[in-house]
DNA sequence: AGGCACTCGTGCACACGTTCACAAAGCCCG
DNA sequence: CGGGCTTTGTGAACGTGTGCACGAGTGCCT
C-alpha cells in the first residue's frame, strides 16, 4: 500500500514538534509579540533554528525574509495543519486513578479536547462524577461515541483490561487511541495509536543514571571473563 | 584495552525499546516460557524481528543460534543494562490532580521506582496522605533527596510552576527529571530530562484524524462517511 | 535609488535508524 | 557423524532526520 496522498505529507518528527511551536506561539501572542524569528522560536523550543524553518516550511512559505513570522498568522496555519480548527471530543475508558486525574485535569477541554464521556466496567464507579462528567458503564460506549461524534479514545485502564478496552473503542467507531496502559495494543492498521508509558520513561532515565554512575559499579567479582566476541 | 566502550554506547531508539522487551520477557517468564525467539518477541512487541536482534546484540551475544534467547537470562541482562538491579526512589513535585494520581498509582513502586516523597508549595495540601505517602512542603525537598538518595524527580505541577520546580529539584541534587508540565524546561546540560505532554500526544492524533478526513475542509469529526475497512 | 542588514527557504552532506539478506552456529535425527 | 533445519548476529542498503551554509527576498536607511 502506498498511502501517498495528494496531500503533502509532513514528517513524523515535524508533526511531533508542531504542537510545541503552537503553544509557544500562543504564549508569545498573549504577550503582545506579533512577529517572531525562527531563531527566537528555536530558542524557546530548545531546538535548532534551521529545524524550525524546515518544519514550518512544510506548512508553506508563511514567513517573511528579513522579518520573521507573523505570530497570529502562523498560529492559524499550524492549528489548521494539526486539525485544531474545531474541537475533538475524547472518551476515556477507565475511571481509576489515572482516568480520574485525566477527567479532572482541565487542560483537556481548554486545549480543544473536551471529555465527551468517561466509562468503566465497575458498576461501583458508574454514576460518580469526575471533573463534571458522570461515569457511565462501558456498554454505553458505542452510544457516546456516535452521539458525540468521538474519534479519539483514551485507554486509562490497568494493563490487563487495556486490550479489551481498545477492542471496544474500535468497535464503537473510534479511529485514534491514546494508550496509557503498559501493553502493546493490537488494533487494525487503520487505527492510529500513541502510547504513554510512565514505567518506560522512568526506565530510560534509569539507564542514563546507571551510565552516569560510571556504568562499571556492578563488578562481577573475579570476573575478567568479559564476553569474548570473536 | 577495554572493549567496554563498545558495549556502553546503546542507541537511543534501542534504549527506549528495551523496557518494552523487558516487560514482555517478564510476562513470558511468568507463563513458564523459558526460551524465546527474536521473531516471537518481535511479534509481542509489535516490531521487526531483525530490530529485536540488533537491539539485543548491543547488550552482548546472549542468544543461541537455532534456539533463541533464554528468557530469564535475558531479563537479567536487560535489567542490568537499564540499571534496574536496584530501586530508584523518585520524588514528586506537585500534589495536584496528576501528582495524586501518580502517587496513588501502585505501579511505580512495583516496577522499582518507589515514591520517596511528594511535595507541594500549597500549605493546604501539606500533611494530607496520598498513596501511603504524606505530602510535605517543597522546602523539605533537599532533605528528602539527600536522606532518601533520590536522583529522579517528577514534575507534576501546572506549567507556570514547572520551571521553578525543576530548578529546585536540580538544586536539591536530582540528576534526572520526568516532566509532565507542558513547557520546555531549561536545566543544566548534565541533567537528563524526559517529557510527557498529553496535549502534544492528542494534537498528534488530531493531525492524523484531520489527514484521515482526506484533508477535507470542514468535516465534522467522526462524520457520517466512515471509511470502510476491508 | 542603491546599498546594507536581516532572515527565510532549501540544497547538501552527514548521522541515525530500520530492514534485508545471508553466513555462522547451534540442535536434532537418522 | 554428517546433513538438514532453525535462529542468531551483522554487513550492507535504504530511508529518515538533522544541521550547515548560502542564495534569495524583504525592509530600512541614507
Amino acid at each position: 500500500m502506498a498511502p501517498d496522498r495528494n496531500r503533502r505529507r509532513i514528517p513524523d518528527a515535524t508533526v511531533s514538534r508542531l504542537p510545541v511551536y503552537l503553544r509557544l506561539l500562543g504564549e508569545q501572542s498573549a504577550e503582545g509579540v506579533d512577529n517572531i524569528s525562527s531563531e527566537r522560536l528555536a530558542e524557546l523550543a530548545g531546538v535548532n533554528a534551521a529545524k524550525v524553518r524546515k518544519d514550518l516550511s512544510y506548512l508553506g512559505s508563511y514567513g517573511t525574509r528579513g522579518v520573521g513570522y507573523e505570530v497570529d498568522y502562523l498560529v492559524y496555519q499550524v492549528r489548521r495543519e494539526l486539525g485544531l480548527t474545531h474541537d475533538w471530543p475524547v472518551v476515556i475508558v477507565g475511571a481509576g486513578n489515572l482516568g480520574q486525574a485525566l477527567a479532572g485535569y482541565g487542560g483537556f477541554g481548554e486545549r480543544g479536547f473536551p471529555v465527551a464521556g468517561i466509562v468503566d466496567v465497575d458498576d461501583a464507579k458508574v454514576g460518580t462524577v469526575l471533573g463534571g462528567v458522570r461515569v457511565r458503564h462501558i456498554d454505553e460506549l458505542p452510544q457516546i461515541v456516535q452521539t458525540k461524534r468521538v474519534s479519539i479514545g483514551v485507554v486509562a485502564t490497568p494493563g490487563a483490561a487495556a486490550q479489551e478496552a481498545a477492542d471496544r473503542l474500535v468497535a464503537a467507531g473510534v479511529t485514534s487511541i491514546l494508550n496509557f496502559a503498559p501493553i502493546v495494543l493490537s488494533v487494525p492498521r487503520s487505527i492510529e495509536v500513541r502510547k504513554v508509558d510512565l514505567a518506560v520513561e522512568l526506565q530510560i532515565l534509569s539507564y542514563h543514571e546507571q551510565r552516569r554512575a560510571g556504568g562499571a559499579i556492578h563488578a562481577v567479582p573475579g570476573g575478567a571473563s568479559r564476553s569474548a566476541t570473536a
